[in-house]
DNA sequence: ATGCTAACCTGCGCGC
DNA sequence: TGCGCGCAGGTTAGCA
């Protein structure tokens, strides 16, 4: 999936089209999604007039004139604009809002994602995850306090969502690379010049991929159908026995918590 | 409480 | 060409 900025990326793609446009019809495709869709949370946006997206974390929240749903990418999801309500469905398109001249198409292989109403359980799930990566309380003064109290590796540590949300296995391993920290390295062992660093790199990264639009692997488009830029800039991630570009070592492969961490020997320290 | 593992599901690329 | 295997952007339930 989509980490953060593929999810704003989305976002960014989808709003102009969403914004002022009257529901006329939902499509589902019956399959169940992480959550099961429910029909007759469906059939009550007929008539509803979109209003705006927002985004929490790596979920979107769309917000209608009378009532809200919440969107997740899952792994491998994504959202396209059709520019007509009979466009041709593809495999996997399971859920989609039919406007006036065009359609809003979640589509997704998998089906990790989800399509649900955003209601008040889920608003308190959503203010319990960890702060906004891009926003001022993800500071150095908080990593720091949260990698004190921790003995995990530093890597499964930025991806706890309670910690900070957003960050995916991608820029996890993008971040510790940019700080020359390695991934096994224990949370409780950086400095708070460490975490200072480590909380720049991270902001840094997400913000740059977010003005690429985001990183295109295997399945990912933006609203608008465009490839993302952001992996042309990707400096270990998939690059396991490749020359490192900082030192021409080698970048190795390791797996933390089940996810592939790609790192240089040379360049990043287990402090 | 903390932290790890399996599970959810499909598609793709690789080696044979 | 075809088959089996491993792997993929995330989250969460369950267990030690």
């Amino acid at each position: 999936m989509p980490e953060l900025p593929e999810v704003e990326t989305s976002r960014l793609g989808v709003l102009p089209h969403f914004e002022g446009e009257v529901v006329c019809d939902v499509f589902y495709s019956g399959l169940n999604l992480r959550y099961p869709v429910s029909t007759q949370v469906n059939d009550q946006l007929k008539g509803q007039t979109g209003v705006t997206i927002d985004r929490r974390a790596k979920y979107l929240i769309m917000r209608f004139s009378e009532s809200s749903l919440l969107l997740h990418l899952g792994m491998s999801g994504h959202l396209r604009v059709e520019d007509s309500v009979d466009f041709i469905k593809k495999k996997h398109d399971h859920w989609a809002l039919y406007l006036k001249n065009k359609a809003l198409v979640y589509h997704d292989p998998r089906r990790f994602g989800f399509v649900v109403q955003y209601d008040e359980a889920w608003c308190k799930k959503l203010a319990q995850l960890g702060p906004e990566p891009l926003e001022a309380g993800f500071s150095s003064a908080y990593l720091y306090q949260q990698a004190q109290k921790s003995q995990r590796a530093i890597k499964a540590l930025i991806m706890d969502q309670a910690v900070v949300v957003g960050v995916g296995n991608i820029y996890a391993n993008e971040a510790l690379f940019e700080i020359g920290v390695h991934p096994m390295a224990k949370s409780n062992k950086l400095s708070v010049s460490d975490c200072g660093r480590l909380v720049v790199a991270l902001k840094t990264i997400l913000s740059d991929a977010i003005k690429l639009g985001g990183t295109t692997l295997r399945d990912f488009v933006s609203g608008h159908a465009q490839p993302g830029y952001f992996k042309q800039s990707l400096k270990v991630y998939g690059r396991e026995s490749a020359p490192c570009v900082r030192c021409q070592g080698e970048v190795r492969k390791l797996v933390i918590q089940q996810r592939a961490s790609f790192y240089c020997e040379g360049c990043q320290s287990l402090l």
